[in-house]
DNA sequence: ACCTGAACACCGTTCAAGT
DNA sequence: ACCTGAACACCGTTCAAGT
């Protein structure tokens, strides 16, 4: 064989095959990715640096997604709750995405582009300059956390009935189904998070998110 | 050698090992553990059924001295406060330690206790049943967010001061180190949410934290 | 430039063998 | 029970060799 007059490889292909292969059984490998491939090991390397780079390769197709429906105008809540659903969603498809992105730092441009968008959104707001930063990490540290619960067992806690009976009910009170269960507190956490920073404004928290 | 008459292994002393490891150039291995105990790999496996295993007992290690100083006493707002600090600082000392859990499933039983107490705490305080679960999420989504950026870089994003003019100014407002930038995120991001707790049970969110 | 096969260092885990 | 040395399967990465 050796270089076919037509590449049979590029990184979009490959982001894709890995994409699938991250939330599949044995995970997201470069043997594993050659073989969807149906290429060796070492011809996926002559398009990816490596892992890392790959990695990266994927974060920024993720954060690309979610970036393009995002509606610039409306209220700040409107357009933070917006923000923080899609950037949530956008994992739910590769439950143990999330995971894999923690692991390593930003360096994806398409990540860039949005945070700059919302701190925008923030200073038009009206937060002091000194705050803008901290309400970009407390939303992103919300938006994280909550969706790695979407990759989260049915079962979260074994709960013994009698040795923890306050834990249990609130168990029992709530979906039993990882996925709805994750929303319910997402959205909720949604409206805490933004009631309170509606208060830091002076605005008064009763808005519609 | 073989079998000595009073062993030189036990759990204790392997969990302190690992966490010591867990932030190290190396990050936690078996050989890297083995190495550190002075014995061989296949003498870890004879006290640790597997690496899954180790990493939930270093789990309940911290979740055990986050639980010892918890005061029960006071209004949910101070006690819900304390235990997310608490949460949070006991990963101060092992930066990538976070991340190391959170690839995998809660099993310690010390952990379970935790969860238990707050459950108490937050029924207590006037949630609903329904409520009571999405709080206990929602706490734990921000937490451990928060306690993953404080293994961040120090530059986390690399923002160009033309094309991310918003995004720089926030940046240069706020601290310039990670643990300090990090600590204002997350007192800013634990105010707001407590306010827009208290703000669902109806109680005005001025009272102090 | 683009692909292959072979190789290397490293990791998690197992197992027979010793006391 | 508790330790060792050797082995296995697997992973990320490199490199000489081919067109």
């Amino acid at each position: 064989m050796a270089r076919p007059k037509t590449p049979r490889l590029n990184r979009a292909m490959i982001v894709d095959a890995a994409l699938e292969l991250v939330s599949s059984s044995k995970g997201l490998t470069m043997p594993g990715l050659a073989d969807k491939l149906g290429v060796s090991v070492s011809s996926v390397y002559h398009h990816v640096r490596n892992r890392t780079e790959l990695v990266e390769l994927i974060r920024g197709r993720i954060a690309g997604r979610e970036f393009g429906d995002l509606d610039r105008n409306g209220p700040w809540r409107t357009v933070l709750a917006t923000w923080l659903r899609e950037y949530r969603s956008a994992f739910s498809p590769y439950p143990d995405l999330v995971r894999l992105l923690i692991g390593q730092t930003i360096s994806a441009p398409e990540v860039l582009e949005q945070y700059e968008y919302i701190a925008g959104v923030i200073i038009a707001a009206g937060f002091p300059r000194e705050e803008a930063l901290p309400v970009i990490m407390v939303l992103d540290s919300f938006a994280l956390g909550s969706a790695l619960d979407l990759s989260a067992p049915d079962e979260i806690w074994a709960a013994n009935p009698t040795e923890h009976a306050h834990l249990t009910t609130a168990i029992a009170a709530a979906p039993a189904e990882v996925v709805a269960r994750a929303d319910a507190a997402f959205e909720y956490g949604l409206r805490c998070l933004l009631d309170g920073l509606a208060f830091r404004l002076g605005e008064t928290p009763t808005a519609t998110t």
